[in-house]
RNA sequence: GGCCUGGUAGCUCAGUGGUUAGAGCACCAGUUAUAUAUGCUGAAGGUCCCUGGUUCAAACCCAGGUCCGGCCG
């Protein structure tokens, strides 16, 4: 095999470098596990309570992921924490009373030492040496003691990239109602089921404040086409995209807007903008708004027009209207093998919806599913579960577009074909209730009736309700 | 990658859905038929159809799907060289990763390319995928399945190697933005996947292995080579079941009825069959023959009205007791038996009136079957589309997934912006010393 | 001749979104009798056809054999 080299391929990766621009939304991991949003703006000051204040200028063009120090409003690079193989030793808690005063350190004694200009690490360890029982503590607890007071007088942080699965988890943590539940593992799974790709036609209903949004156009690389459909006049804000960061031409490039109004066939503005005779425009002013006005006016038929155009490639929908309604409305524009994928934090509205679409020609076996995730402690010789957070990351339906055919005849199984042949041979044959035989059904075949072959299939489909009853 | 056309063309690859279970990959080629449970067709008579389109059979006799290919159709259809990945993990690690278009991705090994189909998907030709196997026969068949699927040349480069012992190639050094490592052990990799990812940024890697001993020890591994934030997940996905017509909660109170009416059927068949019993004995005493006519008078009597519906109760199907409650009009003891039934079916869920799923194929009403769990449970003979669906967890979640290894490759910190590089330098080797911690400025 | 399903309890089976470790029947036990016919309750019953190979130390894996069946020629 050739080597890689050998590729025609750039050896450079097609990624922008993660640099912190001016004008940036940057989240930040405080000391004590907390992530702040903060906007990075040239010769700003940017505060973080009481973990530091720091001159924004020391951020820009900073690569993400790294954490720092903040002393004096400036910033030391420290290196990133990394794994501390501990001892292993034979102390326990038997002796470790709680409530007792062991660690005689007041709070004001601190202040004084903060106010000295002691470092952390020197307060933690006067903490730890007048500590009573400190040395009772196997290392496990003290290194987890040690890390509780370092991320209470530490004055540091750490950039986090704005991956889609770090904005994912910030806005999961922060408010998980805002984006309807939509956890990463499940969003993650809806990009793939829906097929995102550079290119590719995307219809999506967001209500998840953007997050569903923003995960699409993750995917497209500024290539193709989303519409979304929004329930307000204005164009959606997506307050997610806003930690994404995406560069402004990608996005207007790929992305536009109608309202369930607009979108619909028949709709006609109620003022149409360009129908003003040009004596009648009386200032410049009066000229440009409508000009402005009907360059808006264009646009909206242009993306009317594509979104009538049809054949779009798949459907995403984590919306807080009725999944159906917006299925039945936006279904005719797919094209055919289209994936329609839907998010709801509520299984009872994915269970209807499941139960309606499965009886429908157009879509294919509707697959409703629940995602599961478990995250760990990785720490040598303290590996264990943190979080199992089953449910709460919502349900996933998904299913392909289909054109139907009506002529199509199910094939029953043989297996069950030959039972019913066999019990229509039978019972034709002696013409009386069959000894020992069952019935497979008592709506399919009564006892002594001579069924024919051609009308097993008939009988099979009959509803459940024959109409001798 | 794959047709984008609207309609399928000789040399399509496409994935004919079967069942949910059953997916059948297929290359469309002019002359070939494809003869299988659900039918007959022939290649040519594809050719030009919709992507997505229903086709019913030559014979009259079943019918397909064709759909158009994607990675995640891939997956379920793929032919099986190893174990493979699936949905829930493929999506968790990809987006972890950060894989997007325009992402220079390594993946070792190749396996039977169902995590590989869909990164090259996601990463676009502006991306690549640097793929490695060391199993020469894999390796041939996954050479052979990405040309036909359009990726190689191009999207995926494929190489026959064992990266844990000869490494990826120094050509891709400091350039990946992820590696992907499925590996027996990983750990012997680790190094090498430092060398290819990139230094000027973040990057990435992501182990998988479904034992904990291994993720333990690559933990140490990743750390030991400078790697940082690790993490471990665990994900998968379970499908749901949904029913439309749920079977009930059932309320003492019926049971209480239902108890009840059993004991007076009971006690007027019990009177009946004494009485008929006692004629038997009377006519016994003068004909012999008489006997038997009795007797089958006293049959007839059972059947209809007391055996038939409580027969009934455990088979499936519809029940017939419209037709049975007129003919035991007839018979002595008519009332108990007709409200017994009713009433018990009283507290059955598909009598409420108002629907809101309604069937677009009235004649493939499957109600009666949803009820075919719940035995001593009757359905109703006209089966009225339930206003609720409910839908259940499938016990049974597919396989074990495996654990999911995360961690992070910062730029070595003298490439970054630095006010106070003291302490920092050292990590711009790469084997880190113990890490700076409290311990260390304590000491200082 | 070619292609493709199936094979699990003593028996019969489990469907192109209708739960293949789940049932029904039969059998057995308990219960109900002025009564060998009914009902109710429960228990028992499993080499998931055979053989081999393979996947990571998780199979929705593969091959050969065998029997049953379907379709195409």
């Amino acid at each position: 095999m050739a080597s890689a080299s050998a590729e025609s391929s750039s050896s450079r990766s097609a990624l922008e470098d993660s640099c912190i621009s001016s004008g940036d939304t940057v989240l930040l991991r405080l000391p004590n596990g907390d992530v702040k949003s903060v906007k990075i703006t040239k010769d700003s000051t940017v505060s973080l309570g009481k973990f530091g204040t720091f001159l924004a200028n020391e951020l820009i063009g900073q690569t993400f992921g790294v954490s720092y120090e903040i002393s004096d409003k400036t910033l030391t690079v420290i290196p990133p924490r990394t794994l501390e193989e501990v001892e292993e030793t034979a102390a326990t808690n038997e002796l470790i009373d709680d409530g007792l005063p062991v660690q005689p350190v007041t709070n004001e004694r601190i202040q004084e030492l903060k106010q000295a200009g002691v470092h952390v690490s020197g307060i933690i360890q006067k903490q730890i040496e007048q500590h009573a029982n400190y040395s009772l503590k196997t290392e496990y607890s003290k290194d987890k003691y040690k890390k509780r007071k370092e991320a209470k007088y530490s004055k540091s942080f750490t950039t986090i990239e704005p991956t889609l699965f770090n904005v994912s988890e910030y806005w999961f943590n922060k408010d998980q109602s805002r984006i309807r539940d939509l956890r990463i593992d499940a969003l993650a799974q809806i990009l793939n089921m829906a097929n995102i790709k550079p290119g590719g036609r995307y219809l999506a209903v967001d209500d998840a404040s953007g997050l569903l949004v923003s995960g699409i156009l993750s995917r497209m690389g500024g290539q193709g086409r989303l519409i979304t459909l929004c329930d307000i006049e204005s164009p959606p804000s997506y307050p997610v995209m806003t930690h994404m960061n995406f560069k402004t031409e990608m996005v207007k490039s790929v992305l536009d807007s109608l309202n369930w109004a607009t979108a619909q066939e028949d709709y006609e503005p109620v003022f149409a903008p360009h129908d003003l005779p040009a004596d009648q425009i009386k200032s410049d002013k009066q000229k440009s708004r409508l000009n402005k006005r009907k360059a808006v006016s264009d646009a909206l038929m242009a993306v009317r027009e594509d979104l009538f155009a049809g054949e779009f490639d798949a459907l995403l929908i984590a919306s807080e209207y009725d999944p159906n309604s917006i299925i039945e409305a936006l279904g005719k524009y797919l094209g055919g093998s289209a994936n329609v994928v839907v998010h709801s934090p509520y299984v009872q509205i994915m269970s209807d919806l499941q139960a309606t679409l499965r009886w429908s020609p157009e879509y294919l076996s509707p697959a409703l599913s629940e995602v599961w995730l478990r995250k760990y402690q990785v720490l040598p010789g303290r590996t264990h579960p943190v979080m199992n957070m089953s449910g709460s990351g919502g349900y996933i339906l998904h299913t392909i577009k289909v054109y139907d055919d009506p002529s199509a005849v199910p094939v029953t199984s043989h297996r069950r074909q030959q039972r019913l042949k066999n019990v229509a041979a039978k019972s034709s044959a002696s013409g009386t209730p069959m000894d020992g035989i069952e019935p497979p059904d008592e709506s399919d075949v009564k006892p002594g009736i001579v069924v024919s072959a051609e009308d097993l299939d008939t009988i099979m489909d009959a509803p459940s309700s024959s109409p001798d009853e | 990658m794959w047709s984008d056309a609207r309609t399928i063309q000789h040399g399509d690859v496409l994935i004919v859905w079967l069942t949910r279970d059953l997916l059948q990959p297929i290359q469309v080629t002019k002359g070939a038929d494809l003869n299988i449970r659900f039918g007959y067709y022939l290649h040519d008579d594809l050719i030009g159809v919709p992507y997505g389109s229903k086709v019913a059979s030559r014979n009259k006799k079943g019918f397909i799907h064709v759909l158009r290919p994607t990675p995640e159709l891939w997956t379920q259809a793929l032919p099986h060289r190893t174990q493979i990945l699936y949905l829930a993990d493929i999506a968790f690690v990809t987006s972890h990763l950060d894989i997007r278009p325009g992402s220079r991705v390594v993946e070792a090994g190749t396996g039977s390319g169902s995590f590989s189909h869909s990164v090259a998907r996601t990463v676009g030709p502006k991306g690549h995928l640097f793929s490695f196997e060391f199993h020469h026969t894999r390796f041939l068949k996954a050479t052979d399945e990405f040309t036909r699927h359009g990726l190689m040349p191009g999207t995926v480069t494929l190489a026959h190697r064992n990266v844990c012992k000869d490494g990826f190639d120094p050509s891709l050094n400091d350039s990946v933005d992820s590696v992907f490592l499925d590996l027996p052990m990983p750990w012997d990799a680790v190094p090498y996947a430092k060398a290819a990812l990139r230094k000027d940024r973040i990057s990435r890697i992501c182990c998988f292995s479904p034992c904990m001993e291994q993720v333990l020890r690559t933990v140490i591994a990743l750390n030991d080579a400078g790697f940082s934030e690790i993490t471990m997940y665990e994900t998968l996905t379970r499908p749901h079941e949904v029913s439309i017509a749920p079977p009930p909660l059932k309320t003492v109170q019926s049971a209480a009825t239902t108890l009840m009416q059993a004991e007076r059927v009971r006690e007027d068949r019990r009177l009946r069959q004494v009485a008929s019993s006692t004629r038997a004995g009377l006519s016994k005493k003068q004909d012999k023959t008489g006997k038997s006519k009795d007797v089958a008078t006293g049959e007839e009597e059972d059947a209809s009205e007391g055996a038939k519906p409580h027969g009934e109760k455990r088979k499936r199907g519809v029940s017939p007791d419209a037709g049975a409650v007129p003919a035991s009009n007839a018979s002595p003891a008519p009332e108990p038996p007709k409200k017994a039934r009713l009433d018990t079916d009283g507290d059955d869920p598909s009598a409420p009136t108002q629907t809101l799923i309604v069937p677009s194929a009235p004649d493939a009403t499957p109600v009666p079957g949803a009820l075919t769990s719940t035995p001593g449970r009757n359905s109703p003979s006209v089966a009225p589309i339930a206003r609720t669906s409910v839908s259940r967890a499938f016990a049974e979640v597919r396989g074990h997934t495996s654990y999911l290894t995360f961690a992070c490759l910062l730029p070595p910190v003298a490439a970054a912006k630095t006010s106070l590089a003291s302490t920092s330098l050292d990590r711009s080797e790469s084997t880190p010393k113990a890490p700076e911690g409290v311990d260390a400025e304590v000491a200082a």
